[in-house]
DNA sequence: GTCTATGTTTGCGG
DNA sequence: TCCGCAAACATAGA
C-alpha cells in the first residue's frame, strides 16, 4: 500500500539508519523483471561501487542518488526494503534485489506480488517527468488545484488517483481526503464549488501530513503488508475514517459506513456526508 | 479445492 | 480526454 506518507517514512527511516554515505559493494537480483530498464547483469555491474549520495521521493517513487546515476523504485503493491547485518540476510522467499552495502549491511528488496519496478539510469527525468505536483509542496495552492479540477471533465476520485495529476496518492488516503472534505467519490472534478475545492484541497494535505506524522499506515498484521525499513509498523490505520470500515458508524454523524466501487477500485463513504449531488 | 478480493500502474479499445 | 477492462502476480479469506 505504499502511498506518500509510507514512502516518506521509508526514505526516512533509510537516512536514519545511515545507508547515505555508504557504497554499494555488490548486487544480487533474484526475480530480474525487477529492474526495468536493464538487462540483470548490467545492473548488477552497473551499480557496483556506486556510493548512496542522498535519498529522496517523488510521488510514489524512492529516487536514491547514486555516484553516476539515479535509482529510482516503485514499490507498487507489497515492495519493501530490510536492512540488515550480512549475516542474518536471506531468510525470507520474497527477497527480489539484495544489495550488499561498504559498512557489511546488506539492504533487501522484498516483494510478495513482483509488482515493484527499479530504474537505474543516469536520464531520471525520463521516468519522473509523467508525474504532476506534489501535495505537500508549496506548489499546490488552492488556485493550482482549483484550476486542475476545472481544466477536466472527470470523476474526482480517479482523478485524485491519477498521478499525472497529482503525485502520491494512492486509495487509502483518497477515500479519507473524500470523507474529511465531505464529497462524494462520483463527483465531476468540474462541478465542485468554490467551498469544495477549498476543503478538499485542505484535506488532501492534512490526510498525507497526518500519514506522514504517523509513520504511515500498516493494514492487517501479516508482513504482505506495509512495515518500515526498521520493522516498526506504522500506526495510521488507527486514525482512518472510513477505510476499510464499512458497517461501523461515521465518526462524525454516526450513520452506517458503506462500501461501494468506484473505478474499479473498493471505495468506502458515509452516505449521509457525503451525497452524490451538489450541495 | 474454488472463487473473490487486494493497497498500483500501464495499455488497449470504445 | 475519459472510462472500463485486463494484465502484471501472490496470497488470504470465505
Amino acid at each position: 500500500m505504499p502511498e506518500l506518507p509510507e514512502v516518506q517514512t521509508i526514505v526516512r527511516e533509510l537516512a536514519e539508519s545511515g545507508v547515505i554515505g555508504l557504497t554499494i559493494t555488490q548486487a544480487q537480483l533474484f526475480w530480474p523483471k525487477t529492474i526495468a530498464n536493464l538487462p540483470p547483469d548490467l545492473f548488477c555491474q552497473q551499480i557496483s561501487a556506486q556510493k548512496i549520495e542522498h535519498i529522496s521521493r517523488r510521488g510514489k517513487f524512492l529516487v536514491f542518488h547514486l555516484t553516476n546515476d539515479t535509482l529510482l523504485v516503485h514499490l507498487r503493491m507489497t515492495g519493501k526494503f530490510l536492512l540488515c547485518h550480512i549475516a542474518q540476510a536471506g531468510a525470507s522467499s520474497h527477497e527480489r534485489v539484495r544489495l550488499y552495502l561498504s559498512d557489511g549491511r546488506v539492504l533487501s528488496y522484498e516483494d510478495q506480488r513482483k509488482f515493484g519496478r527499479w530504474h537505474l539510469t543516469s536520464a531520471p527525468t525520463a521516468v519522473l517527468q509523467t508525474l504532476g505536483v506534489e501535495p505537500l509542496s508549496a506548489e499546490f495552492s488552492l488556485a493550482y488545484f482549483s484550476q486542475l479540477c476545472q481544466r477536466h471533465h472527470a470523476t474526482i476520485k480517479p482523478f485524485l488517483l491519477n498521478q499525472r495529476y497529482i503525485a502520491g496518492l494512492g486509495n487509502i488516503y483518497v477515500d479519507e481526503a473524500l470523507w474529511l472534505a465531505k464529497i462524494h467519490p462520483l463527483r465531476s472534478t468540474a462541478s465542485l464549488s468554490k467551498n469544495e475545492l477549498k476543503q478538499l484541497h485542505s484535506a488532501i494535505k492534512e490526510v498525507l501530513q497526518q500519514g506522514v506524522a504517523n509513520i504511515g499506515t500498516s493494514l492487517g498484521a501479516k508482513r504482505a503488508n506495509y512495515y518500515s525499513v526498521s520493522g516498526r509498523r506504522g500506526e495510521n490505520q488507527q486514525k482512518l475514517q472510513v477505510f476499510r470500515r464499512q458497517g461501523l458508524p461515521c465518526q462524525r454523524c454516526g450513520q452506517t459506513l458503506v462500501k461501494l466501487i468506484v473505478g474499479q477500485r473498493g471505495t468506502h463513504i458515509c452516505p449521509n456526508c457525503q451525497k452524490i449531488s451538489p450541495k
